[in-house]
RNA sequence: GGGCACGUAGCACAAUAGGAUAGUGCACUGGAUUGUCGAUCCAGGUUAUGCGAGUUCGAUUCUCGUCGUGCCCGCCA
């Protein structure tokens, strides 16, 4: 076996994937993977693969090349030679010249209409079969993949959603520097703040017993870079945060980090939207504004999502709204259905209050064209079940407006299933689903169904966007969340969000009236974004900790340095966090967080391929003053 | 913390209702082959039922545990 060879003479002219027909005659060379092989006894044909695409090179000693290209006949029976030992995945370098295949041209490839006839080859490594090929379509298990990733990465569209991440990483820094943005850089090894998102912990040598945070966003320190003057900010930032995975969150990664001073939300959404128009325009070519003239987005308050679609991240590609039952249930005593009766009652008698965290009843609709079989209604049930509801109770809507398959036709009085048909607009055939109960749940759950349907039907593609990119602001969400278990008030977004102005007057008499300035982007169902605009008020900020139950003494203990530097001459100022790995997910249709991470990690932390985390020996640990009270095996 | 699903050769999948020598395609190896491009033809099974226990005359199949992976709920200000 040869030894390795390293480059010395070899000076690649072209990649392979960018010959074209215009190269006709000239001499190249290539660098690549050796994909394809077709053996002919007297000729080999390998299809050559880079970065940028795949050419045919064509080994045959009895084709000479003419005599404007330098070569020599032992050169070209030695290329032969190599071309009949390889491999898959080998990679080499090939000199020749670039012909046309003629009536051979293979239209299926952009380099299709030319080949190259070898003159001179070098192979620089002869590789190891690979764990799976090399291919677009790949079937293999992600485990597997991800075990391999630089080979998984090696695949054309792999390579094609980096590019893309480099596309809009490009196109990011050139707008937001266009507007006035600074890119500046925020520590990762942070103070640790309570509150909010897990943080990984970093063990401090030099402090013993001591820890750093890994920052879960640079939020606090672009809220000091305003107070410092520099205007407007952004970052293309990693954060870390230690909480459980799922198809869209992953425990490091990348946010567009934006900052601005003196602007409102309305200044805010503008950059944002200029920020996407551009990003969708540069990386695939799709004009924003055509759906959404001037480059605008819709929004939506928060309580209407919640109402409409049962969470703050609506999927308006389709309808399938929610309808509330409540008020008509009550109206009619629960209408004769046991479970319903029960829930009006207690709102009668004063144990249930609408300005509680309620109970509620909700329906919605499965048209009847959508073809679901009874069967797959009932598995429906399941995964309600599994999402926390006691059930899933249903009924199909007859012509005359009779309710069939379903244990509640039997009690539920005339007036009110017509007024629920009605309500919901139900007509023949469709099939009406409740839902009642905590609305925490009832949302949750009807939420969850409402996009599980939608994909069964089809409404919605598996994955990926369909070709249809509905954007959306989610607007004026309540500042404070009542915590049933602490029977306290907890900051939605955080504590340092502006109030509405005429809801100020509510932060301690009746917190739960109160809106902020906090906004998030959805798109296609995904947060792709949220911010706010900061409270910049020390005096607002009071009454907002007072509510909280945070103590000025606590306060100054957990933000001591923020509370200072908004005392020194903060500006006004707001922000906004994209996420920029949902937004590479999205654009390029990939079917989760980690298709577009080079290097992602599982669900349940750890990288396949380098096996993270590990442990580490007892005298790293001495080093860093902790000791682990896991029982060693 | 909880629910559900999956794990058979390098990869993807199969194996009647618990039954025979665990099969197929691709990859791979050897040979043939001068216009292929998912090349073709001939030949070859190459450390395969994740691991452990149980039930059974007999387990890829059933049960329990465990490990790994995925999806979801909780969580993610």
């Amino acid at each position: 076996m040869d030894t390795q060879k390293f480059i010395e003479h070899w000076k690649r002219t072209h990649y392979c994937g960018e010959l074209r027909a215009s190269h006709i005659g000239q001499q190249v060379v290539l660098f690549g993977w050796v994909g394809n092989r077709r053996d002919h006894g007297g000729c080999v044909f390998v299809d050559l693969r880079d970065r940028e695409g795949i050419a045919q090179v064509v080994f045959d000693p009895s084709l000479a090349p003419g005599p404007e290209i330098p070569s020599s006949p032992d050169e070209i029976k030695a290329s032969y030679a190599l071309a009949e030992q390889m491999r898959s995945e080998w990679v080499i370098a090939i000199r020749g010249v670039v012909v046309s295949r003629g009536a051979n041209a293979n239209p299926k490839l952009p380099t299709g209409e030319v080949e190259i006839r070898v003159v001179q080859t070098e192979v620089f490594n002869r590789a190891d079969t690979p764990p799976f090929e090399i291919v677009d379509d790949l079937d293999t298990r992600e485990e597997v993949r991800l075990q391999y990733r630089y080979l998984d990465l090696r695949r054309a569209p792999m390579q094609k959603t980096l590019r893309l991440r480099h596309k809009i990483n490009q196109v990011a820094r050139n707008y937001l520097t266009g507007i006035g943005c600074y890119e500046l850089e925020t520590p990762f090894m942070v103070k640790y703040t309570p509150g909010g998102a897990r943080n990984f912990l970093v063990p401090s040598r030099h402090n013993a017993g001591k820890f750093y945070a890994l920052a879960e966003s640079p939020q606090l320190f672009k809220q000091l870079f305003m107070v410092a003057g520099f205007d407007r900010y952004f970052q293309i930032v990693k954060c870390f945060r230690d909480e459980d995975f799922r198809l869209d969150r992953q425990p490091e990664f990348t946010q567009v980090d934006i900052e601005m001073s003196f602007v409102n939300q309305d200044d805010l959404f503008t950059a944002v939207e200029g920020l996407l128009v551009r990003v969708f325009r540069e990386s695939l070519g799709i004009d924003l504004e055509q759906s959404y003239p001037g480059g605008r987005f819709p929004r939506m308050k928060y309580d209407e999502s919640m109402r409409l679609y049962g969470n703050d991240k609506p999927d308006l590609r389709f309808g399938m709204q929610h309808v509330d039952l409540t008020d008509l249930v009550i109206e009619h005593k629960g209408g004769g259905v046991p479970f319903l009766a029960d829930i009006a009652k207690r709102y009668e008698d004063g144990t249930l209050r609408r300005d509680l965290p309620p109970e509620i009843v909700k329906g919605m609709i499965i048209p009847a064209d959508a073809g679901m079989s009874r069967t797959e209604a009932d598995k429906l049930e399941v995964v309600a079940k599994s999402m926390g509801a006691k059930g899933l109770a249903r009924a199909k809507v007859a012509a005359d407006g009779a309710w069939t398959q379903s244990p509640l036709a039997k009690t539920v009085t005339p007036e009110m299933r017509l007024a629920i048909n009605k309500a919901l607009g139900a007509k023949d055939g469709d099939l009406i689903l409740f839902q009642f109960g905590k609305a925490a749940m009832v949302h949750t759950v009807l939420a969850n169904l409402r996009v599980l349907i939608a994909k069964k039907l089809g409404l919605i593609p598996e994955y990926g966007h369909g070709g249809k990119f509905q954007f959306l602001w989610v607007v004026e969400p309540p500042m404070f969340d009542y915590d049933e278990e602490t029977k306290r008030w907890a900051a939605a977004h955080h504590a340092f969000t502006r109030p509405h102005d005429d809801s100020v007057p509510f932060i301690e008499s009746d917190p739960g009236k109160v809106l902020c300035y906090r906004y998030d982007l959805v798109l296609n169902g995904f947060e792709i974004g949220g911010g706010s605009i900061r409270l910049h008020d020390p005096e607002v900020q009071k009454k907002v900790f007072r509510t909280l139950g945070i103590e000025q003494e606590e306060a100054r203990q957990k933000f001591g340095f923020l509370l200072d530097a908004l005392r020194f001459g903060a500006p006004p100022h707001g922000g906004i966090a994209i996420g920029w790995d949902r937004v590479a997910m999205l654009l390029s249709g990939a079917e989760s967080l980690r298709d577009v991470i080079p290097f992602p990690k599982t669900q349940k932390g750890t990288d396949q391929m380098t096996e993270a985390p590990n442990e580490v020996s007892a005298e790293q640990l001495a080093d860093l003053h902790i000791q682990t009270v896991v029982a060693k095996e």
